[in-house]
DNA sequence: AACGGAGTAACACCCTTGCG
DNA sequence: CGCAAGGGTGTTACTCCGTT
């Protein structure tokens, strides 16, 4: 099986599951003969969340591996302005069947109406911990309830504009735009993307008398939001503490390959390795030009 | 062909400045 | 007060090239 059958393969099965969670009539239905419109709320946020789940993580592996398969199911690829988007028959009739749910469950749904306006995302995640008026004893403690929605949400979160001890703000890291520069060669020019995209999602503070106080906030995005498993393989997520640099610097010193002592350290932290070969190689290097 | 490593362009982050 | 622009600095990841 090649990893384009294999694929195609995922997407049927994930389109045979949505087929026997709308059709009441399927005597394999998990839903004990329920209609979609006799679903509590925590069910359809939840078939709903691992929709969107499945959807994106298909939508990567078919980016990733070029899959392009005018047949089957088929999910077919579709050009949309910098985005590739999957759909499938069944995805939008299931998407459809929900025109006419409760108001209550309509913002977990990704409807026609949420797609045309995908370039305005405000994710569905108690933001109480961040309301305007809400009051912090330090900057810190800001950053660290604003970080703590982030990482629900899915983004990642830097400080933005400021003024010392008057105003400081917190923002999506994919706030404002990447500054272009001159390249004299361009066969010189990396083919490196941006995570960029002039995001407005953020928060201000501003200090009054001792406390932190926030006065402004913006929690819509300009782009697709991260799963928890993206989030952990960004950048800022990413990190090798001393005692694994210190580990790492003496077994490369005495002739270990980085690969091996990558290998070695994946096998004993498991999830927690939280870096990749590249970082090793990265931090390796780095100290050889220090040293 | 695959891997390892070096060099560095381009990036993210954070800050200051200045404008409306 | 809110925002945009630009500079400084450390980090990330792309490309090339030698080695296996």
């Amino acid at each position: 099986m090649t990893s384009a059958q294999a694929l195609t393969s995922i997407i049927d099965n994930v389109n045979n599951l949505i087929s026997i969670l709308r059709d009441p009539n399927d005597n394999t239905t998990l839903r004990t003969g329920k209609t979609y419109l006799d679903l509590s709320k925590p069910e359809y946020e939840k078939m709903s969340r691992h929709l969107s789940e499945a959807s994106r993580a298909l939508n990567k592996i078919a980016y990733d591996y070029k899959v392009i398969s005018p047949g089957l199911l088929t999910p077919s690829i579709l050009k949309l302005e910098d985005d590739i988007k999957i759909s499938t028959p069944q995805t939008t009739t299931f998407m459809s069947s929900f025109q006419d749910i409760k108001e209550e469950v309509k913002p977990f749904m990704k409807t026609k109406e949420h797609k045309e306006h995908k370039h305005h995302i405000e994710p569905n995640v108690d933001n109480e911990c961040i309301n305007i008026g809400n009051t912090f004893k330090t900057l810190e403690e800001a950053a660290d309830v604003f970080e703590e929605y982030a990482r629900k949400c899915g983004f990642n979160i830097c400080k933005g504009n400021s003024k010392r001890d008057v105003y400081q703000e917190f923002a999506c890291s994919a706030r404002g735009k990447v500054r272009m520069r001159k390249i004299p060669d361009q066969s010189k020019q990396r083919n490196r993307k941006s995570i960029k995209k002039m995001c407005k999602c953020h928060v201000i503070l501003r200090k009054k008398d001792d406390d932190w106080v926030i006065t402004t906030r913006k929690l819509h995005h300009t782009h697709e939001l991260l799963s928890i498993d993206e989030i952990k393989k960004t950048a800022k997520n990413r990190f090798i503490p001393d005692e694994f640099k210190l580990k790492a610097i003496e077994l490369h010193s005495k002739g270990e390959a980085p690969a091996k002592i990558q290998y070695e350290f994946e096998s004993e932290l498991g999830e927690r390795c939280t870096w990749s070969m590249k970082d090793l190689y990265n931090m390796l290097y780095r100290y050889k030009s220090d040293a």
